[in-house]
DNA sequence: TATTGATATGAAAAAATTTTCAAGTTTTCG
DNA sequence: CGAAAACTTGAAAATTTTTTCATATCAATA
């Protein structure tokens, strides 16, 4: 039931979830607060099961998760963040990626 | 693709060159300082010409720079890196990528 | 200049990722 | 309960990346 977190995610995994057009404006829409999955297409507009794929992904590399919402889904940024000399970093293990 | 900004694209793209271990690696050992194609791959361990694409990945992405010497080729990381509260981060558009 | 050492390049094969499409959950509502 | 809304999942197709292999280039040297 719960979304297992892979320890075992390399860095280049994480950054491989990262690099992605879609994928990266989803987690910027997301990190300015949750959001469904339709408010994100709302944004996004892509093939509905093609953003719930990209989606996975995301969950996946544990930089999102999800929660059920009546009949819609919430989906939060899991700030795997840290504290990086003032401004908040994404940690993702070899290296630290920070939006501004 | 639908909506997605230029900034977050060639964000994405960078993201996409050095989200790949091989890639990575090479990444930071270049950090450490200019090295030959054949010291680099002392360490990798690749074949010849996969190291030599991968290379290529890195300079078009404008990680790193080339020049001649004598009949060898010494890469450096190009630092895209600018200050960052006190540490060196690589700037990739949309946002900041420090190794530590 | 022919040869060798160091690296790059191009094309094809192999592998991985992305997109689409059809079907399956979950939850609410009449 | 049955239907609808909001998503997810799985499998196949489409596309992109990565790896390999054979060949090419460039510079130093015999």
């Amino acid at each position: 039931m719960a979304i297992a977190n892979d320890e075992s995610k390399s860095c280049a995994e994480r950054l491989k979830a990262i690099a992605d057009t879609t994928r990266l404006s989803v987690l910027q829409i997301l990190m300015a607060g949750p959001k469904h999955v339709g408010e994100i297409n709302a944004v996004l507009g892509l093939e509905q099961s093609l953003l719930s794929h990209h989606l996975k992904i995301l969950r996946q590399a544990g930089l999102v998760e999800a929660t059920r919402d009546g009949k819609a889904v919430l989906y939060h940024f899991v700030p795997t963040t840290r504290q990086h000399d003032g401004s908040r970093a994404i940690d993702l293990g070899c290296c630290l990626l920070s939006f501004e």
